[in-house]
RNA sequence: GCUCGAGUGGUGGAAUUGGUAGACACGUUGGACUUAAAAUCCAAUGGACAUUAGUCCGUGCGGGUUCAAGUCCCGCCUCGAGUACCA
């Protein structure tokens, strides 16, 4: 009998859906494990062999977890709302739902081809009334929210009203907005409700805030940085400005200490942790205070070198701050707006990237030092970013590269105000290395020292404050897009009011266009029935709107961090219609034990979800601050290109045609086709031929050697110009009835539908089978790196599978023979050597390794002709959370009638391993030259004298008196002399 | 620019704590079986010289520490990821 693999597959994944063999129990008295992986966006263009990398690596956990006694959860989803679907929609006017419904189908079909141990009943999807309906009860838990710093966690609005109530604002310590104005208890009363609104939505979770936008007009849209291409954007090559526009926030920097300090909470990869570090940028230093000469206005600058005071020679202000209209004087007005707009048009990414040009403009105005009262000069520069710090810095040429290089650039003076150093060329930015000169109080003192006067100082004379800045910025919750999450808010009298939570969801109302209205509203705009009915608590035709009792509605939708910044703890409870989750159930799931997912997730889902984890937590919904104690970020798995290598040749006329040269043709194009032309029918023609080029070729068309199938290229509508083409192989001959091979080009890349390069699951399950595709791709390479895809390997893994059959397998035409033989000590050595192995590759996430010890394992077994189902069975259970269909069959075929799923895993025994003798290999400075056979039980000395006296130490020694004998015993003998 | 990661045979990779570099596969070459093909099995396979039993070189580049460095330290080079509205 033949290892059928399509057979065996489709038998086990059709028993697995049938006998639910992978439901999780929110009752159960087995300790809990929660395996999740990031659920995907579901594209257009299907699964490629990238996507299952982490899904493999964490169902082969899952599975090692069952069989080891653990109530496992093991979720999928979608994270379905998303741009490529509303692009589409814009395009074809097709329905973003009926476009995602299909590609959820899709990848459905595909993943349950691979044999994944996902609980199905489970399933969300974001795009999914029944889910957002969450999304938005989180999204009013947020505004009913405020961060109360006393007791360092949020707390409920109304708790602030009565503080409010009570004596006012004064002593309120909260995280708010920076303009707060003070009032009394008395004020708080005589407020409008209106003007009482106003006043908490500073203070609230989610809020209305000004933002900076990259506005791109020829759209009618907001658009991402990585959608600007030079200043254009990437679709249509449309100007795009920056522009201030009303848009949601959340708070994300109450929590940006609490957000720093948890990480230590977590096992995740450093480098991801190092990256949310960053990210929420935490410096020490002051905030100052300066006045601006002659008028009324203050520009407040954070510094993490206040000690430097007295080395600023200018100020630099973002071209967007707000003072900058207000003091610029008429002579500079010209310049400076001239400035603003060409700044305007960079985008933040290309301002921070660009440290070589360097621009700015001068106000014409002038600040005045706290201490000294000289005048100091007011520049604009677009260094200075308007969204950190407060869009303002003190410049300190002498101390900063950027502030020095900007100095040099406007001949702007550079005083020095180091003790000993020279700045002759560049800036002197080590803290440590010297004391503060020519700075009054300051003279002589180092670094910590100043920095500590100066703050006093600057107290005293009301001017500035030592403060903790973070570089962590509130969250922008607005999109003017239509395929997100609407928002349970309308709008009275322009101030925001949520719906109440019983009437959700609400939900996305369907438009007639997916596009921007003519007016530069959102999408949302376009819809007809788009309003609030308090009375009635429903939706309304928007022309009803009275504003009485019927509102409009917001138009904007949620980004797509929404959606995922709380699935793992739905699908603890995933059907609750009365709950986001259940007590009970997240009591006892509580949060996920291993999850995986790529690295580019590490500050954007990663950090977000972080903060509504911590905002749940403190309102009692959640028990654990943070969500996943384990996380491994998998690599990605590029595509390897094939290139087509090309000239155009041109005739007398209008006639031309193509000349593809194989691979060893490049270099020599002139001498290949000048051996061409002495062929028929062109012989004698005259013409001339383009530069060389290359196109890619579908990988499809390639086989593993990197040959081409010419014929399929041909013939391929997308290379109809290729349809008569010359091919020229690698002996240089022209190509006709397989008389030479056309070699193609090859190439790392992305793997990408635009590079050709996609390879698809699907066609691999079907050739070798989905056992063969896990094994393979957990082959490739360590789970963490990236690394390309080649199919050509699959064949190794594809051929273990079946020796490990026929080691099942052995009789007269392949007949089960599995007998009852007691196993030999050479067969326990093997089984447990690879228990051992195996068990600890899992534990470490180290996949690849393990593959390799099955295949010695069978190599062995098969070696040494083992037939033992003591040996076989337990073999059978080390293999199944790799390659579980495979497992599954032979289990059954062992006599078992219940799925290997939860059958316990095999116990490692020491005793089998234990060795009697070590081959040392016996080294002469470093260089191994012989080995040699020991007892293991031998101490260093008696090595070292059973060594010395082997003749080939002798031999190697030529007479000379070791100067050294190293011995660590059970590794190596060293000798040196 | 900044932050992080990675560079080992023709290819993917192994070497868990500084201790035999190249496990396990792919590919290639030669052989067996076969009318032939597929499948399967056996052998060789880092490079150079010696063709023997040996010698030298070799983990991106240049230094260093050590009895011993792919592994640790310093300085570079190349490639990849992230950089706040792609998901």
């Amino acid at each position: 009998m033949t290892y059928d693999f399509r057979k065996i597959e489709e038998k086990w994944q059709k028993f697995w859906a049938e006998n639910q063999t992978f439901k999780a129990e929110n009752d159960s008295q087995k300790e809990k494990f929660y395996v999740l992986d990031m659920f995907p966006y579901p594209s257009g263009a299907g699964l490629h062999v990238g996507h299952p990398l982490g899904y493999i690596a964490s169902d082969i956990y899952a599975r090692y977890k069952r069989h080891k006694g653990f109530n496992v959860l093991h979720p999928m989803g979608y994270d379905s709302f998303g741009l490529p679907a509303e692009q589409y929609a814009i395009q074809t006017g097709q329905h973003p739902a009926i476009t995602t419904e299909a590609n959820i189908n899709r990848y459905r079909e595909q993943l349950d081809k691979i044999g994944f141990s996902f609980d199905w009943s489970r399933e969300v999807r974001t795009s999914d009334p029944n889910y957002y309906k969450w999304t938005q009860w989180i999204f009013i838990q947020l505004f009913n929210s405020w961060y109360n710093k006393d007791n360092d966690k949020a707390e409920d609005i109304s708790s602030l009203i009565a503080i409010f109530e009570k004596e006012g604002n004064q002593s309120v310590n909260a995280v708010c907005d920076e303009d707060v104005a003070i009032f009394s208890a008395a004020d708080w009363k005589a407020f409008t409700t209106k003007e009482q609104q106003e006043v908490l939505l500073q203070y609230r979770l989610t809020f209305l805030a000004e933002t900076e936008v990259n506005w791109c007009p020829a759209l009618g849209t907001v658009l991402a940085n990585d959608e600007i291409v030079n200043g254009v954007s990437e679709r249509g090559g449309h100007p795009v400005i920056r522009k201030k526009m009303t848009q949601w926030s959340m708070r994300i920097s109450a929590y940006a200490q609490r957000l720093l300090d948890d990480l230590t909470m977590v096992d995740w990869p450093q480098p991801l942790k190092d990256s949310q570090t960053n990210w929420i940028g935490r410096s020490e230093g002051a905030e100052v205070t300066f006045r601006v000469k002659g008028r009324e206005e203050n520009i407040d600058v954070f510094t993490t070198r206040p000690d430097t005071i007295f080395g600023v020679s200018f100020m630099t202000l973002a071209p967007e701050h707000e003072l900058v209209a207000k003091i610029t004087t008429s002579e500079q007005r010209e310049e400076v707006e001239a400035y603003i707009a060409a700044t305007a048009k960079r985008s933040e990414r290309d301002r921070m990237a660009d440290v070589k040009t360097i621009t700015g403009a001068f106000t014409g105005a002038y600040a005045e030092h706290p201490f000294s009262k000289k005048a100091i000069p007011i520049w604009i520069g677009d260094y200075v970013l308007a969204g950190y710090g407060t869009g303002a810095v003190m410049s300190v040429p002498c101390g900063d590269q950027r502030d020095y290089d900007f100095a040099k650039h406007f001949n702007i003076p550079i005083p020095n105000i180091f003790e000993g150093v020279d700045i002759s060329v560049e800036a002197f930015a080590d803290k440590e290395k010297t004391s503060i000169a020519n700075s009054d109080f300051l003279n002589g003192l180092p670094y910590k020292k100043a920095v500590k006067r100066v703050i006093f100082e600057l107290e005293k004379l009301g001017q500035g404050i030592g403060k903790i800045n973070y570089r962590l910025r509130d969250a922008v919750f607005s999109r003017q897009r239509y395929w997100g999450e609407p928002f349970p808010v309308y709008y009275v009298d322009g101030m925001p009011h949520m719906i109440s939570p019983e009437h959700l969801p609400i939900v996305l109302p369907e438009v007639e266009k997916y596009l921007p209205t003519e007016t530069g509203e959102p999408p949302l705009g376009n819809a007809t029935v788009w309003a609030w009915d308090v009375k009635k608590s429903e939706v309304v035709s928007n022309q009803l709107i009275d504003n009485e009792t019927v509102f409009p509605l917001e138009l904007n939708t949620m980004p797509g961090w929404a959606g995922s910044s709380y699935y793992f703890n739905r699908y603890m409870d995933p059907n609750n219609n009365q709950e986001v989750f259940s007590q009970d159930a997240i009591n006892y799931w509580q949060d996920v034990d291993l999850y995986i997912g790529g690295s580019e997730h590490a500050t954007g889902h990663l950090l977000y979800s972080r903060f509504w984890q911590k905002f749940l937590f403190d309102k009692g919904f959640v028990p654990k601050p943070e969500f996943a104690k384990k996380l491994i970020n998998q690599g990605m798995i590029t595509g390897t290109s094939a290139f087509v290598y090309f000239v155009v040749a041109r005739f007398a006329k209008d006639k031309q045609f193509y000349i593809a040269v194989s691979k060893s043709g490049w270099g020599s194009v002139d001498e290949v086709i000048k051996k061409w032309r002495n062929t028929p029918p062109v012989k004698d023609e005259a013409f001339r031929y383009s530069v060389l080029n290359r196109i890619h070729s579908p990988v499809e068309y390639v086989n593993s050697s990197d040959e081409l199938d010419i014929e399929s290229f041909r013939h391929d509508p997308m290379y109809s110009e290729f349809r008569d083409a010359v091919f020229i192989g690698e002996k240089g001959e022209v190509i006709k009835e397989n008389n030479d091979i056309y070699i193609v080009g090859r190439e790392v890349e992305k793997m990408s539908k635009s590079k050709y390069n996609v390879v698809n699951p699907d066609s691999i399950c079907q050739e070798y089978g989905a056992d063969s595709l896990r094994l393979y791709e957990m082959f490739l390479g360590p789970l963490e790196q990236s690394k390309p895809w080649n199919t050509a390997g699959i064949t190794g893994v594809h051929s273990f599978l079946k020796k490990m059959w026929r080691l099942f397998h052995g009789g007269n035409e392949g007949a089960f023979t599995v007998t009852d033989a007691e196993p030999t000590a050479d067969n326990l050595k093997t089984l447990h050597k690879t228990i051992k192995k195996v068990e600890e590759d899992i534990e470490n996430f180290s996949f690849n390794t393990s593959v390799a010890t099955f295949m010695i394992c069978v190599n062995e077994l098969a070696a040494q002709k083992c037939n033992s189902k003591k040996i076989l069975e337990p073999l059978a259970l080390l293999v199944s959370p790799y390659a579980p269909h495979i497992a599954e069959e032979l289990w059954n075929k062992l006599g078992h009638t219940t799925s290997i799923a939860t059958a316990p895993f095999p116990k490692f025994e020491g005793k089998y391993l234990v060795e009697s003798s070590k081959e040392y290999p016996i080294s002469f400075n470093g260089k191994v030259r012989f080995k040699l056979e020991l007892p293991a039980d031998l101490s260093k000395e008696e090595i070292e004298a059973a060594v010395m006296i082997h003749d080939k130490t002798q031999e190697q020694l030529q007479g000379r008196a070791p100067k050294k004998v190293i011995v660590v015993p059970g590794k190596i003998v060293n000798i040196v002399g």
